[in-house]
DNA sequence: CGATTTTGACCTGCGC
DNA sequence: GCGCAGGTCAAAATCG
């Protein structure tokens, strides 16, 4: 299912070490629009490729418990984005994903998608915003980690 | 027929 | 307290 992932993108598997110590939720603020380019992490091109990165398991805070009756947002920790190259509208990564809005976000003609993983108990979230100036970048935002071995 | 998309409305956090 | 911007819901429509 991979197939049509070829652009340059980065492997989940080394965003999610990196993420562990970088501060993802400041980066994505940043990653809005026009400081993306600036994004180091994003730019770099990671080439680890989908290739057969075994031993991973980054993230270990996963969600905040909470002994209340109120929600803990959950900050950062749980996020990584992706700046993916790709004349291809759809982006597709092995998982099954529901669409539950989309928003055209202020200061731009973009189109931002959302995304849910579709997997009953898996509440991962996606978020695909797709450029028109630059037709062939992407940006997709993972929220969440899939706490299913399947695809689809 | 069930799952998914579509779309505007609705909710929420933040800044003023 | 209000309004904006972003994020989510949900009903109807559509798809397979
Ligand atoms: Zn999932």
């Amino acid at each position: 299912m991979f197939s049509s992932f070829e652009p340059t993108c980065f492997s989940l598997d080394t965003i999610d070490d990196q993420t562990c110590d970088f501060d993802f939720g400041d980066i994505l603020d940043n990653l809005e629009f026009g400081t993306k380019e600036q994004n180091p992490i994003f730019q770099e091109p990671i080439t680890t490729g989908s290739t057969s990165k075994s031993s991973h398991n980054a993230i270990s805070v996963p969600l905040m418990q909470v002994d209340g009756s109120k929600r803990e947002t959950v900050h950062a920790k749980t996020k990584f984005a992706f700046r993916m190259e790709t004349k291809l509208e759809v982006i597709d990564d092995g998982y099954k994903w529901r669409k539950y809005g989309k928003k055209k976000v202020k200061s731009s003609p973009h189109l931002r998608n959302y995304f849910k993983c579709s997997t009953i108990g898996c509440n991962v979230k996606k978020r695909i915003e797709r450029d028109m100036e630059d037709a062939n970048y992407v940006i997709t935002t993972y929220d969440g980690i899939h706490n299913h071995k399947d695809f689809s």
